[in-house]
DNA sequence: CCCTAACACTTGTATATACAATAAAAGTAC
DNA sequence: GTACTTTTATTGTATATACAAGTGTTAGGG
């Protein structure tokens, strides 16, 4: 749907602030979706995210740094966000024995089979996706975004 | 930069899932900057939108669901939003004669003037945007983006 | 007119987030 | 070893946000 329409706005200023616009929508957009979908497995998108860069690591334990650098926003709550996903039982945390001011977070059996049960649910939304744009298109947005970011 | 040195990550699934973490980190990204800029003006993004979009609609009132339809994250806190941008005198409201259920919101000579002081601000970052990308490579998100949403 | 439903907004509450201050461990220089 | 700096994580606090429940207003039957 056109911007303007989702906006209810008759125009932009130019074509660069309707991008800068239509890139942050669209970014919020895309995550209410999995907001939504994460609801009922009681994750907030953060969490889910974590989970991931963890399952993407493992075997290899990250410590707190590593997981917020691979994050998406990139704010100061990890140590409360690894708690909570402690407290579910997704993942194990201990001291870093070599160097004890780290952690060494690891994602659990249990967190693997969480991760498991949402891939298909996630995929279907990839699906959709696949409807709306060829593979060539979402390339020409990579790349775009890519550069934008320079 | 490549989202892949970004979240320092070596591969993603497939470029559908590339794309939408790069739209969702690209959006963080912008709404970041925008963030810290507007930080010495003591706006939040969120405050910076309802302004402008009350401005857009100047000199025509609008009520509280209409900034709603118009914003960026369509949350239920525009209440709380509005009343602290009346507070700092940069918009008033009004109950709604004819349907006392509504108010009447519009931005004030004050909020005006922050907004065109705070014009020039943003105009940087938009000409940082002109450097990387072309008009017709901006075109192209726009469109993409859009048929995305679809 | 009365009853109910829909509407427009507000408020309460629990949670999340940003930012700064703090703490503890490790590294470095003397 | 002591003083200083840097690294890594935690905590405090103020603010923001989501969601649900509540308030007052209007509209539509019967």
């Amino acid at each position: 749907m056109k911007l303007e329409e989702e906006l209810k706005q008759t125009r932009f200023k130019d074509e660069y602030q309707r991008a800068m616009l239509n890139i942050i929508f669209t970014g919020n957009w895309l995550e209410v979706w999995t907001t939504q979908v994460l609801k009922q497995y009681d994750l907030s998108s953060q969490q889910f995210n974590v989970l991931r860069i963890l399952r993407g690591s493992s075997p290899r334990p990250l410590n707190l740094l590593d997981i917020q650098e691979r994050m998406m926003d990139r704010m100061s709550n990890a140590t409360r966000l690894v708690e909570k996903l402690r407290q579910k039982g997704l993942l194990t945390r201990k001291q870093c024995d070599s160097n004890r001011r780290k952690v060494e977070i690891e994602i659990t059996e249990k967190g693997q089979a969480l991760l498991k049960e949402l891939d298909p649910v996630m995929e279907k939304n990839h699906l959709e996706l696949t409807k709306k744009l060829t593979v060539a298109e979402v390339n020409t947005i990579n790349e775009l975004l890519d550069k934008l970011r320079d």
